[in-house]
DNA sequence: CCGAATCCGCTGCGATACTG
DNA sequence: CAGTATCGCAGCGGATTCGG
């Protein structure tokens, strides 16, 4: 009898459900990074950069932005010539380093499983089925 | 295991970084949704389709196979005319379920700032330069 | 009813070159 | 050093059609 749930029926409607809203914070493939990167402490353009190797100027930029705009990273400019930029986290910013460890503590516990039950899916399903 | 990093220096190559992994299992815009309708039990891909109203059957059955691949998803077929299909959370996906309500937590707490951060930010850089 | 396969537009993202 | 503008590719994701 109670295998059915008529509970929260319909709709998980795409912008009603709050798991979405943190998800396009941190989401964007390099926000995570870039959180990583500044929960040390101010660093400049370059430094950032430095640190995350891999990343595009034009992603970097477009993601301090981004995020400078979610109000999670402050940006600071000296007008010296050349110029100097410095990003550091926000208050609010830094309230995301603990949720990111949260996820960090996840991967470490569980990630190894998710890795197992690809290979063995994989094994199933990719190669050969019978 | 001994991560104990205590400079981190040069790179946070894009792989070796944790905060990436999770990310990449539960970012991919619907995989959040799918645990969530799942998080009361049991459904038919039918039964989820009706949940999260606004997704395609394609991105649905997409997000379903990888989930399944990674072992967060459990699908079990009953070979009747016509083919009853369902869906549950596996042991490990259940894991998932707290990590979310962690995320929804912030959200709950913290989006509102990042809201008003944006309509400031919007108001100071995308009218006119103050 | 569940799902695979195809077609196709849109955009994310990287590489490059240029400005101040 | 910090950042913008342009091009080109690849993949996401939606609509549709066919199959078991």
């Amino acid at each position: 009898m109670g295998d059915a749930i008529p509970i929260k029926q319909a709709d998980i409607s795409i912008s009603a459900c709050s798991y979405r809203r943190v998800l396009e914070i941190i989401s964007s493939k390099w926000s995570a990074l870039v959180i990583y990167a500044l929960e040390d402490g101010m660093l400049r353009y370059g430094e950032v950069r430095k640190r995350i190797e891999g990343i595009s100027q034009k992603m970097l930029t477009q993601t301090l932005r981004q995020m400078e705009r979610d109000g999670l990273v402050r940006r600071e400019v000296t007008p010296t010539v050349p110029p100097v930029v410095d990003y550091s986290l926000t208050p609010l910013g830094e309230t995301l380093i603990g949720t990111m460890k949260h996820l960090k503590l996840w991967t470490a516990e569980y990630f190894p499983l998710v890795e197992r039950a690809r290979e063995e899916y994989d094994r199933s399903n990719g190669r050969d089925e019978g």
